[in-house]
DNA sequence: GGACTGACAGATGTTGAAATCTGTCAGCTG
DNA sequence: CAGCTGACAGATTTCAACATCTGTCAGTCC
């Protein structure tokens, strides 16, 4: 009313309806009658419903995973530091998975629909990866010939502990366990001899 | 007809039915009508249709894994011997997959829905792991403290390559560098120093 | 009397008409 | 004239009547 519509008011608005009704049944026409404007008026900003689901997505990922490029950036031994950046990793999409489910619900949407923003998401936590492996290299901690390859593998080996294809399993008690044996296994296999 | 109604007799049906209609739309009622016989015949052999669709499963993951035990009995060295191992495992279950979709299928379903056959049959799998790395222990090419872990966290860490769930992630071309990165990460990981 | 049938109750699925939604755009409004 | 509205076409979703399915069981038929 007395604000002007921006693009950022849309999307936390977005956001809270998307928390209430879910990616199911959330609607433009909900997002514009929270706002109290017209849903044409959203789609002056965002081209389409999906454009605005991806934007909310990518803002939600950036803010939940805000701590993990520290991580990756802190000059702790490589083993360590690989070790704290995975358990942040699964902590926070648990954390999320859990207590946010509408939002992370609308995630795991835009994962099986192979969108671009979750594609940029897993290129980023890669090159996290990669950072991490190659400093582990330099300080001779670990070996690999293929710094790249080998920090998909390590994302492709934590699979089950971040997809959110699997999240119904991350409250079962044995979880934890499973977490830790695959982190003990992905890091000895990265481990100079 | 002329033949007596066995429960092996209709297993093979209810696999040909499943397969022509897909576990969503095949019903008792079309099983019983493919053998010539009333629905409530049916339900003399097997108590309900979801117990009918876990015997075809079982009798189907059987069939699919039968040379696996058979390579985790072998006496090559462990490495390679794993190695084969979860190549077999990815290829029989892609060859399924993209070959019998439809019992695949109702293989995902139960999965969902944490049958106890699926329960049974990934416990079959961890056991044939962990004789491999029992193995390997033995023979000092592999080092762990707990094989029966250590076979969990193998299976994993290779979740991606067996989970029906990832399924579609299959046919994408870059699987198969994904699947060697992780074979080799697993196998350095296990290995003796 | 053991194997099978078919009618049945309640649950689940299908269908098509009505309601709502998405995305567009000509026109209003300040 | 920049920002917004609201009517609109076509796509999608909802809803309720209807059909089919699951699982049971009294009764039929060798």
């Amino acid at each position: 009313m007395a604000e002007a519509l921006t693009a950022e008011h849309i999307l936390s608005t977005t956001e809270d309806v998307l928390r209430r009704y879910g990616p199911a049944k959330a609607t433009v026409v909900d997002v514009a009658r929270a706002l109290g404007v017209s849903h044409g008026s959203v789609y002056r900003h965002f081209p389409t419903k999906a454009a605005l689901r991806e934007a909310v997505t990518e803002r939600w990922l950036d803010q939940a995973h805000a701590g993990l490029a520290d991580i990756a950036e802190a000059t702790t031994p490589a083993p360590d530091r690989l070790r704290d950046w995975l358990r942040a990793l699964f902590d926070s999409k648990r954390r999320k998975a859990l207590g946010d489910p509408e939002l992370f619900a609308t995630f795991d949407v835009l994962a099986k629909e192979n969108s671009d923003v979750i594609a940029e998401h897993i290129a980023d936590l890669v090159g996290q990866l990669a950072k991490i492996v190659a400093d582990g290299v330099k300080s001779k901690h670990f070996k690999t010939k293929d710094v790249q390859r080998t920090a998909l593998a390590v994302f492709s080996a934590t699979d089950r502990f971040h997809n959110p294809a699997h999240a119904r399993e991350w409250t079962e008690p044995d979880v934890e366990d499973a977490f830790d044996a695959v982190c003990d296994l992905v890091i000895r296999g990265l481990a100079a001899r």
